[in-house]
DNA sequence: TATGAATGAGCGTTCATTCAT
DNA sequence: GATGAATGAACGCTCATTCAT
């Protein structure tokens, strides 16, 4: 079926890019490892560049979609963030071939601000408590950008770390840690 | 002189990188904009690969350097903190195309372990200080890289998007930030 | 067809090369001169050394093939002997190009040892001859490679100067050679 | 001195050719390994062709004069013989560089008609007597060139096999191979 | 006279993309 | 639709040659 061999050319363009960087992913080996013929990408992606994109826009959507994963409206504003710390954090370490992939291309100039944008609003859910827990006073009166350099680029920041073997993170050391990202945010 | 082209070709790889990314950032392009011819770039750099890398090592040190600068052993921790996110901060919203480098660099299989290993030694001065604010319990028992997770780490993250426009930073927000990322790692 | 390309490949290759020795035989060149992109020659063969070997191992095939020619074991010693010395020097005599490059490669570092030995295991038929003309003491007790330098090599150097045009050998000068040549190896 | 130098140039362009092949010497290697500037050698030479065929010509000079040598008027014809025969011999393996070098620029389109015969020129002398030898009757009527086929070709064959070890040459099979060459060209 | 840093044309090779099958 | 052989522009890099010192 079309919808799979789409699926196999995303999947393998993020293990090929992942692993061996945007150069050195040359379409011949994304179809080799699709097990697809080199042309038959062309038929799903109009060209190296949208596929790029595409299987970024899609990760992100995964991503934002664990973050938010488990979250109740019932909870607490800090049983909130935790959890969706703890959900973010924890869909790093477990795919890391996609962050390695995120991570990447959103240090490069592909990344246009149109995709940038469009990837915020699905983090609208988190925003909207944020910004919920700032007017109530108990958060920081700081900009949803801001707040986030203390909570999810530090998550990312610390799974990263993880993955790539140079700090283990122990439970307990991460309890702090998302401890410390809560006093960061919350008013004190 | 010698050395004037080595800077020449340095700077023009800079500058390219940064704006085009690895991908697109040709020899014959470096050669141009460093205005010397394509063959001369391999008097000073074995290939493109140490090209790269010296240019990441020199500006990472650079970076460590600006890092550093102004601090005292008289000051507190508090103010020797501030003084550091400041100038890292600054540094960073002043050198946009270095940051925009560094990042692409070590999101990327450039980087070695070796290369990120070398690069820690520079920031020595300031693992004693946080070890040493550890150790007295005013910090949270926290590891070096977990603590830069809250610093280091978010003071480049709200820089990038300074630079990026995406968010201007005002001074009495970047104070508050400064004193999230405080909280982040004080023991409260 | 697919064999077409690769045999239009060597058949290029040859024909530069015989004619502006390995140097000055760029891979555009050739393509060119095959009727084939210079991507192309990439799909059939790994790199310049491998169609450069591959392309000499075919010639020594040949010439062998075309040197053991027509003998019969009913033909007494001197007659196979006359028999491939005369297929030798035609087949040389006709293939100034497959000459040239075979003699340039021989020449040249490109040539390893095993390459050597394999081409050597086309003659075994000869050898074999040789070997039992020296033990029946018809021949001069001589190693095979000692004797071929009055007789293989002998009909090279001749047809290479008939090639060249620096001596035009008539049939009778010719028969007289391949008496000397005969002379040479028989016990007298 | 001016004239060291040269010679420098030249030792040098021998060793690195014989060595790597035609291709894998560059000028700036050669220049190294000579002691002198890379612009230097512009001062000697115009050229590299030029470089490699004055280079050719003094070997080839070298070798005749090496072949010459010891030869007297007074030994017979068969003496001469046998003395040029191990002349050449010993020459050739007591310098397997010179033998490398003009053996592949022999092969290679680098050899022009002219100097071809040039080197031709060094070698009256011994044409001398072979045509005496012939005109007596001592000799197949064969001319000059088809001779060397069993004579000089020989040799080099049989030393360049002594050279590469792939064969050594004992004493007396030496003494054997030197008969079986006087018997290719005298008159039986 | 001698140098060697600088050059840039040209090399071998790769790879995004096309198109005949 | 799907293929993969073919393409050729563009890449990283080399090296014969020049020329300011």
């Amino acid at each position: 079926m079309a919808q799979e061999k789409r699926e196999a050319i995303l999947r393998a363009t993020l293990e090929i890019i992942s692993e061996h960087g945007f150069h050195d992913a040359p379409m011949s080996k994304i179809a080799e490892s699709a097990g697809v013929g080199a042309g038959t990408i062309y038929r799903y992606f109009d060209d190296k560049e949208t596929l790029i994109n595409e299987l970024f826009l899609e990760l992100k959507q995964d991503l934002s979609a664990a973050m938010l994963a488990g979250i109740s409206e019932d909870d607490t504003l800090e049983e909130q963030f935790r959890k969706v710390w703890r959900s973010t954090f924890d869909y790093c370490i477990h795919h890391p071939c996609e962050m390695s992939f995120i991570e990447q291309f959103h240090n490069s100039p592909f990344l246009t601000s149109e995709t940038e944008a469009a990837t915020m609003e699905h983090l609208a859910p988190i925003m909207a408590v944020i910004q919920s827990g700032v007017e109530q006073g108990r958060l920081k009166p700081l900009s949803f950008e801001t707040l986030t350099a203390f909570t999810t680029n530090a998550a990312f920041a610390l799974a990263k770390r993880h993955i790539s073997g140079a700090q283990v993170l122990e439970q307990s050391e991460l309890e702090l840690a998302i401890g410390a990202s809560w006093d960061a945010i919350r008013q004190i």
